[in-house]
DNA sequence: CTGAAAGCGCTTACAG
DNA sequence: CTGAAAGCGCTTACAG
């Protein structure tokens, strides 16, 4: 019985007609009459009938996949994905099933040579870039991918005259409000734990509004409140708030530039003797699904991952159909719980 | 400059062989002589020349793809996937780039007509399903895939005769350690959060284990402590545990039967003014990033997800090479935190 | 509305 | 070791 495969010849030869007008029922074709469509359509059911994504794909020269690209930082574990990028994956997946595109996912390394295989073989319409790592280093691939003519959308920092189009948070204004909430508490002494350089675009950005809503409440920007971290580990985050410590000075106050350092400084905190938020107010930036089950659940700023998701898809597949398409900012969103000390409930 | 897409021909042109040699030499035929090869590679490389996928797979009729299909319960939020799957999916993802494979993702909902679709259409030589959901329902559906000769394995309870083949952690021997492990403690009225019946296959298989621990310890299994928990996520572990502590019966510890459930049983315990480890021991399963973040850090049993991976991977390439693949369960192993009271760091 | 035919870009017997 | 040729299973002008 189990023969091999039907095709569309097999299944043009039960319906009595040829095997164009088999495709032209099945791809939706106005140009075949109700009857034959019907026909058509039972016989290709009753057939397990599907059609060949290889052949079709060949054919029409595209593939109507997109493909997802997953930068890790190098450094960090072999099985850990940070839980930010992972809920952006499961937005991006059904924003793109929801367009009928399946979706390839990659983990790539930042110093492969990744620009354009996947187009350039057809397996992809198009990129989804995402994932932290040296900007100024990625920056000269993204050049690549525009040079090869490669439909691309990067998560990311929205800066100026950068290579192809990003879609990304509002950090600054995101930044900004966290650091006006945790002002409005009484805090005066707020450290920022995360890299402030060009390397890191976003932790950057986020350094930046929090000392715009700093200078805006007429206090002064203190070095030595800002703690480098690279990475987005708890382990960092534990690190940083150790190393803020052992400089001797003041903080009322941590602002992590995400989740997962926010909750590897509350660790530290609660080693070193302090409370959180009674001695520290502590707050992160990215919303994970932990962050509403630390303890103390932490205050954030949410970044909206499901629209993040569709905007993501949405530009990628304006640039496969050739219209223009450009970068674009979504609004950040203060979410206050437990960390700071305010109460509203989260 | 930047005309379509080089193809076979242009850099057969170029190197001045046929378009035949140029397949050959560039897909590692020993029928190419070294300096042929070494001219065609060249010449490939300059034209940044890729194989096209959709010509190659169809000729060669497989797709050198697999796919992933994640099923989530319906119930749970539209931008939630459980944890324990994401670190799955990082670990199928990177088994499969070390054997030159390609995975496509998708998001299931058990309802879905899914069978066999992906390998009938050649997008994928075969498939890989994860998830929770109705075994007894699901089991119809893997009854189908087996009749359609689709390739596939699963992530789950490794159950006598079922359809296929599938690859789970041993979930009696891990639930019998934890429980093994809070007894040793001095806890004797251990509750068990999670649904006890043929539908959660993975679920029952950990009350199984529970229940044979107590019996090897001379302890009745009382019903009583059993409360049911279908979905696996924080809210309804809180639930669970609100509804024990309603029942009015005595309990100086809890299993659940996965983190997510264990964490929301901690919290419904703050709330209820209980101790954790204090007054009630609280074990999870599963070994979810979160599980170590948890306040108290939490006990619990740990699956090998990387491992996992690698067989789930393994098992399915053996099948699509036309070889015997079986069905295999690997072993899980207890890890203690804070949760339960014992101190010896995690 | 339908059919015969070309062709998408490869891989792989077949013949040398 | 190399080339000419067939064919994978479709889609889509082209002609009716």
């Amino acid at each position: 019985m189990k023969t091999s495969k039907a095709t569309s010849f097999d299944i043009a030869y039960q319906a009595g007609v040829s095997q164009s007008t088999v495709s032209r029922a099945l791809s939706g074709s106005p140009l075949v009459s109700l009857d034959t469509r019907r026909r058509v359509q039972a016989i290709a059911k009753e057939l397990n009938y599907k059609v060949d994504k290889n052949a079709s794909n060949l054919r029409r020269q595209h593939s109507v996949t997109l493909a997802l690209l997953l930068f890790e930082d190098p450094t960090s574990d072999d099985s850990l994905i940070n839980p930010f990028f992972l809920s952006m994956l499961g937005s991006i997946t059904r924003a793109c099933a929801r367009r009928g595109y399946d979706l390839l996912v990659s983990f790539q390394q930042f110093s492969d040579d990744w620009h354009a295989d996947y187009q350039d073989s057809h397996k992809a319409d198009g990129l989804i870039l995402l994932g932290y790592g040296d900007y100024l280093v990625a920056r000269s691939k993204l050049q690549k991918l525009v040079e090869h003519d490669t439909h691309f959308v990067r998560w990311g920092a929205v800066v100026e005259g950068q290579p192809g189009i990003s879609v990304g948070c509002d950090n600054v204004q995101g930044a900004r409000a966290i650091t006006e909430h945790l002002l409005s508490l009484g805090r005066r002494r707020i450290a920022f734990v995360g890299n402030a350089s060009a390397h890191c675009p976003e932790f950057f950005d986020r350094y930046i509004g929090h000392c715009e809503a700093l200078r805006a409440a007429g206090i002064a920007v203190d070095p030595l409140l800002q703690v480098d971290a690279v990475d987005s580990t708890e382990q960092v985050g534990d690190r940083a708030l150790r190393t803020l410590h052992a400089r001797g000075v003041a903080f009322d106050a941590v602002f992590a530039a995400s989740d997962l350092l926010a909750i590897g400084a509350m660790h530290a905190l609660g080693d070193l003797g302090l409370s959180v938020p009674g001695d520290v107010s502590v707050a992160g930036f990215d919303d994970i699904p932990m962050a509403s089950f630390a303890s103390p659940a932490l205050t954030t700023v949410q970044q909206d991952t499901k629209r993040a998701g569709e905007i993501l898809v949405e530009r990628l597949l304006q640039q496969i159909r050739g219209e223009a398409a450009r970068s674009e900012m979504l609004p950040a969103q203060v979410i206050v719980r437990r960390s700071c000390g305010a109460n509203r409930a989260g």
